[in-house]
DNA sequence: AAGACTATCGCAACTTACCGCAATAGTGTC
DNA sequence: GACACTATTGCGGTAAGTTGCGATAGTCTT
């Protein structure tokens, strides 16, 4: 089953916009902005609105192809779902930014499971701090 | 030391705009976003910009002041610094708000510190996923 | 208390992210 | 392939937040 038809499966269709943010996505090695995603597009295709590209984020996010991550506090920044999961160290001094492991947020989310029911997606926001550097 | 003395000793002003911002907070009982201060100061002072209000709250951060957090995914949540912290779990489907003990997040603070040298803030994001009612 | 210095203010223009709507164009059916 | 159905698009508009700038007003010095 492509991608094409599983989003046809789910009664929506692939467009050529659809298939432009899908694109851009498998291109950009790490997370990336919704804007950074319309600029790339629209440098190639300046018909295709941003509203579009936002658009067609929040469809895909939706069937389950794309998640964003919210690293530092203003900008959403997506990614194809089927990339490894990871967490995110931001500083909020030098903004410098850690990619850590899942497993060492897995016990946090284990215990917010069994304490309070919650199914916690530990990856969604970075933990922001200071680094090493910055706390001296 | 009074917080106006403390502005003045670091080179910064007490004006009536900013002394308004923090009284908001101080009736505040929880989280407020800019906007509501605003609003709130503005029904009193019809003359006092919203942008006033952001920089302030800005100003009062950098100070130690006021901490912001982020709940949901868009808005920001301002509170004095010296309001107990405590950590947030956030259903991303119904929306859903929980107030969890620093306690629960204390040991993945403790094991971001000692493997990376990393002085996490986990008060600073909620904690997204799915409530008990949601997750099913 | 007058004056100088400059942090802060209010305003307006701007940016970013996101809707509402009428027009367009994928899809399944015949 | 033509057609009807409707998901999706591009456009214009909106709301929240941000920034540049000239004017204002705290604060310190004398």
């Amino acid at each position: 089953m492509t991608v094409a038809d599983d989003i046809r499966a789910k009664g929506m269709r692939m467009t050529v916009q659809r298939r432009l943010v899908l694109d851009a996505l498998r291109r950009a090695r790490h997370h990336i902005t919704a804007e950074e995603i319309a600029r790339s597009i629209r440098a190639s295709y300046p018909q295709i609105d941003p509203s579009t590209v936002y658009r067609n984020l929040e469809a895909l996010e939706r069937l389950g192809y794309v998640t964003h991550t919210h690293l530092d506090d203003r900008v959403t920044r997506w990614r194809r779902a089927d990339s490894p999961q990871h967490g995110h160290l931001v500083c909020r001094r030098c903004g410098s930014e850690e990619e850590i492991s899942m497993s060492v947020l897995a016990p946090l989310a284990k215990r917010l499971k069994g304490e309070h029911g919650f199914s916690a997606d530990l990856a969604h926001s970075a933990v922001v701090g200071l680094c090493r550097e910055c706390a001296g």
